[in-house]
DNA sequence: CGGGTGACTTTAC
DNA sequence: CGTAAAGCCACCC
C-alpha cells in the first residue's frame, strides 16, 4: 500500500547532503526545496538528526539561511562545526557563513 | 486522528 | 540584537 511516504523524505535529505561538495554549504530551506517540501526546514534538520548518527552525512555543511550554524549544538562541542567548516576552506563572517562565496544550491536530486 | 516536538523561516515589535 | 508568534510538515506515542 502507498507506502511512499515512508522515510522517502529522508532519503532525499540524504542524497542532497552527501551531494554537497568540499568546501561549499547549503541551506535547510534549500534542501527542503529540493526534498518537495518547499517549506518546513524544521524537517531538514530533524532528518539529519535522525541520519547523522547513523550515516557518515556531511551535516556541518548545513547551515540555516543566514549562513548560521544552529546545529552547532549537536556535534559535540559548540565550536566543532565552525572548526570543521573553516578547515575546508570556508570562510566566516562573525560567526556566519560567508554565503555570498561558499552557498551551494542542489541542482540535481531525483 | 490528535498532541508533542523540532538543527527553519518570516514578520512584527 | 532580543524575544514572540505563526506557519510549516514528518515522526513518535
Amino acid at each position: 500500500m502507498n507506502n511512499k511516504k515512508n522515510k522517502d523524505f529522508f532519503n532525499k535529505v540524504y542524497q542532497i547532503v552527501e551531494q554537497i561538495p568540499y568546501g561549499k554549504v547549503t541551506t535547510y530551506g534549500l534542501i527542503a526545496q529540493r526534498a518537495g517540501l518547499k517549506s518546513s526546514a524544521r524537517m531538514v534538520g530533524w532528518a539529519l538528526n535522525a541520519y547523522a548518527y547513523s550515516t557518515a552525512l556531511p551535516c556541518h555543511r548545513v547551515v540555516n539561511r543566514n549562513g548560521e550554524l544552529t546545529g552547532k549544538n549537536y556535534f559535540g562541542t559548540p565550536t566543532m562545526m565552525r572548526e570543521l567548516l573553516e578547515s575546508e576552506g570556508v570562510q566566516f563572517i562573525d560567526d556566519r557563513v560567508d554565503l555570498k562565496r561558499f552557498l551551494w544550491t542542489p541542482e540535481e536530486v531525483l
